[in-house]
DNA sequence: AAATTAACGCAACAATGTTGCTTTTGTTTT
DNA sequence: AAAACAAAAGCAACATTGTTGCGTTAATTT
């Protein structure tokens, strides 16, 4: 049974999002790390992180890809359920925890996951545009 | 002011759309037009065809994006708030043209734009994974 | 038919992500 | 504490996707 290690580098991508209120992508993460490592090995932590369900991955309708933490208190069934909000003007991704939405799908579907993604102006860049 | 011209590889595109009951990727287009243009060319046809809503675009959970025909019947305000599914067998996208997530937001927020993407087995591969 | 210019082809480039292989290092075992 | 083991890192090379500049082609107007 293979088992995970902790790594400086891991150590050092986790504080980082640890720190940061928001989704970090692969090349922000890289530049807060200010190059401890290779960018693959980034990449690598990553579907480590993944994969354990300590992140979970973002994809922007710009094509942008993000990564922000769990907050999930370890329940055996991990469902990502919760939107994420996308702001045009600082362009930064936060989960809203809170925000599940609800719908009514046709039959003969079979949803396992869902991705729901509000884009438009965030609460900081909404009040300094007054 | 610049006005769009009908080219044949435009024409050709809208075809390949006009066909699909699906969403199509810049890849899967450029495999069914049998590369009668350059690749980029469809990507400048399909920046066209987004500036003028006659397709809009998807972007997928993985990082894949697609492009689907807009059906809406010419309205003055183009809002997209349609949901999509992505099968996790069979990989094709779908428009949810009836299902519209409702959902409650924090305040001071201002939201423009929703994207409500859904991803499990489609019909198809339900009945044929029996 | 000639003029105009949107669109195309091609080459070059950038960003993002992946893979193979050797070396390093975290962890377990002796 | 040293040796053994294997996960993870580093590095180079490659793949995919999308963009940009520029000379040429072709759709549309005059
Ligand atoms: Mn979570
Ligand atoms: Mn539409
Ligand atoms: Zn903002
Ligand atoms: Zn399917």
């Amino acid at each position: 049974m293979k088992t995970t290690r902790n790594t400086t580098a891991k150590t050092a991508v986790l504080e980082v999002f640890e720190k940061s209120k928001t989704a970090l992508s692969h090349t922000e993460i890289q530049k807060q790390l200010n190059d401890i490592c290779d960018r693959v090995t980034i990449y690598r932590i990553l579907d480590r992180l993944l994969n354990d369900d300590i992140i979970h991955k973002i994809s922007n309708q710009d094509g942008t890809v993000k990564y922000a933490k769990c907050n999930h208190s370890h329940q055996k069934v991990h469902i990502h359920n919760h939107a994420h909000f996308s702001c045009e003007n600082c362009n930064e991704i936060t989960c809203l925890e809170t925000v599940k939405p609800s719908y009514i799908m046709p039959h003969n579907y079979k949803v396992n996951e869902i991705n729901f993604t509000l884009s438009g102006l965030c609460p900081k860049c909404l009040n300094s545009n007054i």
